[in-house]
DNA sequence: CAGGCTCCTTCCACTCAGTGAAAGACCAGT
DNA sequence: ACTGGTCTTTCACTGAGTGGAAGGAGCCTG
């Protein structure tokens, strides 16, 4: 570029993204100056790309200073194909399921390695869970990654064998005892956590399948325990799952016109 | 630029937003020409800014060859702040709602000169409702925008009275009867409106406030007729939204350390 | 109320990243 | 094989984008 040093090889478009990039979870409001730093930018730089971006809408800024994401992004992020369409369909049958158990009723897919959280329907108090919606969590040590897992390509579930941390005292760390597990998931058609992922917290989860019968996504709910009613919990995940199936059928055309 | 011409002041930032841009309601699956066309741009130029866009996750390339907006576009916009945590406090009260109603729920803000749907939630099958999450409506003709209107900033009130387009044959077209309306609004403390935005659809809506007493939203349902059971409806949504405001006051700091 | 700190904003000369025309590759109809 | 439509790649040119340096605006602390 010009004045002086640059990474080359840098466009401005992944300028650009790098700026989006450096929001997460943790950080959802950054000055111009953390900004600039965790994108690896210079404050100029940062300065003038963030002042297009607040123009346009894709950042806010908000009394304080600090910077977080705009309005416009968020209904552009809505429009992302998978996770809208299925959260639409799938709602009124995750309300069926919380009105049939009143536990925290999870929709999930997989995302290369982790499972991302696209729908939470939880009461006014329940039991602590840590997913958010849009948040990412390990797969081998959740209810519903444990599903989409199960039915995973092989390369990624050898990439995942690989790195078992330990979340709590339960959490599965051996490969082969996570893997006689995924088999297990997919003969009986459900998996289940224990304690697994945080402490107090029980999952059941099952699989949710498009018309062509190819997992997409998993239908899963925590519980304080497992007790006697697990099967009550499975039979209801399974009904919902079957009927998001079926309403999937009349809904994911998906190619337009002009 | 160079080559040759290029509209100058177009800075590749507003291109790249330009492209993101392009994608609405009606356009969530574009080809590299469409957006090309859409965004302004050279077919080259939008071919390279979206293979960017594609690596970095912001668009996703279907196997028909059209671009739909990528995973990570959805997740970042999640973090925008009103929004997320309206709709995490308000979820569970709209929940109530719908338990207490059975009618459609919606959770919307005020951007601009129209309403922004932040959340909804309806029943299997409901009354035909045009809103969708995300998606913008005028105010003059909803429930939830009168309400917001009622409690606008008074230029924004002039800019919509202004432009009171007609809907249905019962959409308020004249600035008097609707000022009145929202007089009548926020002496009552809740909106309605009669097929006004769309046949066999009525609707009764009431502020959110946060706990500093300022309106940030509006809670409204779409019912077929309000017939003699508007006091009941009334009741119920003013219930949740003192709720929702109560739950707002342990929810709202947003502003981080590093 | 100076001095030092951090944060934000503006300026400007230099130059390389980004540009579009043109041409090539690929389809699917006819 | 021709035609109209996509998409992709190349390439010489140049002005848009760059970061140092310097100027402000706060806000503590001594």
């Amino acid at each position: 570029m010009a004045g002086n040093s640059s990474s080359p090889g840098t466009s401005v478009t992944s300028r650009v993204l790098a700026l989006l990039g450096s929001f997460d979870d943790d950080h959802r409001g950054l000055t111009l100056s953390q900004l600039a730093r965790r994108a690896g930018l210079s404050l100029p730089t940062a300065h003038r790309l963030v002042s297009e971006l607040v123009a346009w809408g894709a950042l806010t800024r908000r009394p304080s200073g600090r910077y977080v994401v705009g309005r416009r992004l968020w209904d552009i992020g809505l429009l992302a194909p998978l996770q809208t369409d299925l959260r639409q369909v799938a709602s009124p049958f995750l309300h069926d399921i919380y009105a049939a158990t009143l536990a925290t009723v999870h929709l999930a897919v997989r995302d290369g390695t982790e499972v991302l959280y696209i729908d939470r329907l939880a009461g006014h108090a329940s039991v602590p869970v840590v997913s958010q919606v849009g948040s990412r969590l390990p797969m081998h040590a959740t209810g519903v990654g444990k599903v989409l897992l199960a039915y995973a390509p092989d390369e990624v579930r050898e990439a995942v064998l690989t790195d078992l941390s330990r979340v709590t005292p339960y959490t599965f760390t051996q490969p082969g005892r996570l893997l006689a597990e995924l088999r297990r998931v997919r003969t009986e058609g459900y998996a289940q956590t224990s304690e697994e992922m945080s402490l107090g917290a029980c999952s059941v989860a099952v699989p949710v399948r498009s018309p062509d019968r190819a997992v997409v996504a998993a239908l899963g709910i925590v519980v304080p325990s497992l007790k006697r009613d697990r099967g009550r919990l499975v039979a209801a995940l399974q009904v919902a799952s079957q009927g998001i199936t079926r309403s999937l059928a009349s809904a994911l055309p998906l190619d337009e016109s002009e």
